[in-house]
This record gives structure tokens, sequence and C-alpha cells, in this order.
DNA sequence: ACCTGAACACCGTTCAAGT
DNA sequence: ACCTGAACACCGTTCAAGT
């Protein structure tokens, strides 16, 4: 028996404290790292842990619930759309802004999906706000500038949904199929088979820029 | 011991054959029905089985996997959605397909967030072919026609998606408070706190269809 | 204040076995 | 062919306890 004696013990000198401590930023910022990397529905708290090096559940000192969490990483995601100056040109700056947040989305194809959650976060309000605030200087109002904004922002995270879950699907092999099977239903879907709807001719960044300045085009026009 | 003298045993008369054998099309139903009462993620293979009377795992003799159900009643709502005449005239044909394709998932809240998985199926395609057909008719063509299909198809899965989180979200006390927030940090939204973006004075159902007029406006016109 | 460890009440899914 | 029962490998989250 050696361990009572005091300098016999072979224990690590110290309780190693903490290197980095825990906080909500690097919480929010390892789960978008983890969801970047392992895909949409695989996150879990006790891999989000691990990556951080702690237990799972000293995550929910800094966070309720996993569900907090992910509100946390869809805002943050938005936050990196940068939001033009505000004396923009009404038009140029709109456009900026809505290119700029299918992007965003785009560069997280799992945030997408994260939409069925009410989007309140402090970013998604900011960015709500500058879109409001060009469509009112180019003389937008009432039920004219209420559905204007709620059409750019449906239009937008529409297409960056659709766009994501296209590019989540990139076995070329799944494509091939699909393309397949409208082509061998020719008479169930004459114009899809004909229409080079299965083609892929343009790039859906192409498709989407062409739509929204369409879309841009008539509620710029007023009534 | 009187349990070796059949007469004497008191066992059920049968084993009390299914009554009603388990059916893809019995799940699917069963599924939906669940989603609609239990909400949006509480969808648990165990509960449906138990709506089913069955055990869990004899789903898995159907359906290969949960997603693969989720997918199955997606496209079931889809299906709820009535396709116009073929015949119809393209724009008044458009708006009831689109209008009617809102109102299926608003009817069904859980569904809009599932839409972060592949549209794939009969029901969807069906209509996305009648959808195309009516541009077609309408004289689109190329670029134009596919940029159109995806911008009208992106514009209503967003703006029901959008809905079905408000709508989902019904607790007054909630929406109270986003505008109080709102109201409260009127110096950094100044135009969403007094445009009237909190006033809610319409419908979601009015700036849908206000919009939607909008857009098939400039789309049909042409280049 | 911040983190660990053990534990609870669940999950989806597999698989051998029954009928 | 279709379903049951037991089991596996996980989950998110709570809570007492440590520092």
């Amino acid at each position: 028996m050696t361990d009572d004696v005091l300098w016999l013990r072979d224990e690590a000198p110290r309780p190693p404290r903490r290197n980095t401590p825990l906080t909500l930023e690097r919480i929010i910022t390892a789960a978008i790292a983890e969801l970047d990397a392992a895909g949409a529905e695989r996150l879990t708290m006790r891999k989000l842990a691990e990556r951080l090096e702690v237990t799972s559940t000293a995550l929910y000192w800094h966070v309720a619930t996993k569900e907090d969490l992910l509100d946390l990483a869809l805002d943050h995601v938005v936050g990196e759309v940068p939001v033009p100056p505000p004396g923009s040109e009404p038009r140029s700056g709109l456009r900026a802004l809505l290119v700029g947040w299918r992007a965003a989305m785009l560069a997280h194809p799992w945030s997408p999906a994260l939409l069925g959650r009410p989007l309140l976060g402090p970013n998604v309000l900011a960015r709500t706000e500058f879109i409001q605030a060009m469509l009112v200087r180019s003389g937008l109002a009432g039920l004219e500038l209420a559905a204007a904004t709620r059409t750019l922002a449906g239009f937008v995270l529409g297409a960056a949904m659709a766009d994501a879950t296209w590019r989540r699907l990139d076995d070329p092999a799944a494509i091939a199929k699909v393309r397949a099977h409208i082509l061998a239903s020719a008479e169930r879907y004459p114009t899809l088979s004909t229409s080079g709807f299965v083609e892929a001719g343009w790039s859906d960044d192409e498709l989407f820029v062409f739509g929204l300045d369409r879309v841009l085009d008539r509620l710029l026009a007023g009534t």
C-alpha cells in the first residue's frame, strides 16, 4: 500500500482545467461544422459534445434544447448573408440580398430543411427589415407591400429548398434514374419528357436569377 | 389440473385472425391521421403501429424505412390537389392548381416541413407535368420555360412552408411577443415596426393570391 | 458557475421464430 | 406471405454530484 504516501501516488499533477471554456458561440460554430460535415439529420448532441471535448450533458447548461440549437444555427447561417448598404438603389439592393441569401443557404445544404421552424432570429429580422425598406422606397405600401415581402421571401426560401434537395441528391445514378423514369413514361408526362425538364441545360443559379428578375419586374412595377 | 381436458380449457375459440389486413395504403392513411393529430415530428413507428393494432416491427414488412413512409405520406397529400382539366385556359388552370396545392399542404400543416426531401412521387410529377403543359401552351420554351416552372414551384412551396410555420405557431401569446419585440426595437427595425408588418391586416390567403397573380402576370407576359 | 456520470424513457431497425 | 417478440444500438434530456 504505497497509496497513502502522497509522494508515491502517481496522479496527474492537476485536474487538467478546461483549456477553452464552452460558450454558446463555440457550440453554434461546432454545430454548423458538424452539420456541414455529417449532413442533415445526423447531428447528435453526443457527437457534437465529442467534437467539443465535453460531455453531451454539458451542452444543456448553455442551450435549453436541441431545437433551440438548430434555430440558432439557422439564424447564424442567415447572418452570413451580407446586407447591402441601406442607401442602395432599391432594385439592385434587393437583388444582391436575395441572391446572397440563397447562396448562403446553399453553402450549408442542410439549412433549407430547417426552414419549417419559425424564422425570427435577429439576423433574419434584420434582412427582412432591409427587404421591406427597399420596397417602401420603391413606393409600395399597404397590401402591395405586405404581399411583395412575402412573395420575395417565399420565393427565395422555396428556391433554396428545392435546389438544396437536388444538390444533396448528388448521386448521378439517382438523377439518371429519375430521368429514365420520366422518359419511359412519356405518355403520362408528355410535356416533361420533351421540354428539356430532365436535360438540365441550365444551372440552378441561372434559373434562379432569371426568375428573380422577372418577379422583381412585376413587384416593383406597382399596381 | 383441468387443463388437460380439452373441453374445460377456456381459451379463445380461434387465434383471432386479423380482421383487417395491413396494407401500404392503410399504413399511409394512418400515418397522415397520426401526423394530423399528433403534429410534426411526433410520429413514431410504435405509435403508428399502435393505431393500426400491430407490432411496430410489422410495419417493416410493407415499408423499408420511416423516411420512405414520410415520402409516401407527402406525395399522398399532394395527391389531394385537384388537377384542372388539361384543356383549361392556361392562366386560370395554373392559378387553380397552385392555389389548391398550397391549400392541400396547409390542410396538413406538418407537410411543408417535409419539403426538404426529394419531390419525385407520381402525384408531384403529374402536377409538375400540368404546370409545364400550361406554360408551354402560353408560348414559353427553353430557358424561359425552365425558369418559370421552378419559379412557380419554389414560390408555392416557399409560401406554404412560411404560412404553415406561422399557423403552427398559433399561440397568440407568442405572436404578441414577436410583435412586441419588433415594436420595442423600432430603431433597429424602423420599417418593420411602422409598415404594418406585425399588424396582420390581411390573411395569408389574400397575400398569397395577390402575389401569385403578380408572378403569373410577368411569367406569362413572355420575354 | 460550469461540468461530469449515471440514469430514464424513449427511438428506428434487425432478425429469428411463429402461423 | 405476413406478423410477433426479443433484442441492439442508439437517442434527447434530467438530475444529483463534483469542482
